[in-house]
DNA sequence: GTCCTATGGTTGACTAGGAAACTATCTGGT
DNA sequence: ACCAGATAGTTTCCTAGTCAACCATAGGAC
């Protein structure tokens, strides 16, 4: 059959490039703080948890220790965060934010606030309510609990 | 302040979840033709236009002439595609689709289709023309016009 | 007709991630 | 005690983008 659906008969496709505009604005601003949405992410669970091995970082933020290892290095550059060995275990490191690292997630966390306010503030409650509501049940429904970063 | 609010706060946070894992799940569908996401995307556009050149392909897509030119040589080394000359202009280039490659459309449209099915035809059909409108809204809104491709 | 600039496309340097190979260390079975 | 996996991280190679420099050609000003 030679039918080829329209692009915007998918929902995916509003799905993706709203939320493609969400990140992209996002990653926008956190530049603008010197910092990339992955490197947020990694000082963001580093702030909830601290300190955390980088093979349990890879797990939270779905990312290969390959990847967490090389982010890691660049956040030890640019000095937000300090990395340890661990008597107990010489294998393991324990990876923890500096002073300015842990300075600087409040500051980005209300650079996120703003985003997401920015663009979902003008929705009508009801309409926003409802959209959280069905994301989270789509989610739910397919067991998703990753941190999405890309 | 030091209150940093949780990421699950947030409805750019459920945004992207779900919208990552869509579109994963149909890079693995595609993957499965021998075909990238980007590169269905390019001979999709190219099926319903054809001839066209490749910074026309880029402003649809909305990426750069650079991504295109190597796009289209991966898609050329496929036999997906063709590229000739132009007389009247001897910079610009023709993409086009091979026979192949307007064989293929369908079937990848195919599997778009089903992707979208597999998401969100798991909703009541309230919800999916709710979220479908609102998303929509969101979009108009802030005038994106471009295909999220990546 | 000759420049000067704009345009179409390619290429090279760089970034960020994944996959798999690799190194070091730990742990459990014998 | 030893050795065979298992585990923690790093590194290398690959892919796929961007950005900016580049080459070729077109087209207009004069």
């Amino acid at each position: 059959m030679l039918a080829v659906s329209q692009l915007t008969d998918h929902t995916g496709f509003w799905l993706r490039m709203v939320s493609n505009a969400v990140s992209q604005e996002f990653a926008r601003k956190v530049a603008g703080q010197g910092v990339t949405v992955a490197e947020w992410a990694f000082m963001r669970t580093l702030f909830h948890q601290d300190p955390m091995s980088p093979s349990a970082l890879a797990s939270l933020m779905g990312m290969t220790k390959g990847a967490i290892s090389k982010l890691a290095d660049r956040l030890l550059a640019k000095g937000l965060i300090i990395r340890t060995e661990t008597p107990e275990d010489r294998r393991a490191h324990r990876l923890s934010l500096t002073a300015e690292g842990k300075a600087k997630v409040p500051v980005l966390a209300a650079l996120a606030d703003d985003n997401d306010n920015a663009y979902f503030g003008t929705l009508a409650k009801e309409d926003h309510d409802m959209l959280r509501r069905i994301l989270k049940a789509l989610a739910e429904n397919r067991g998703l609990k990753v941190m999405p970063v890309d």
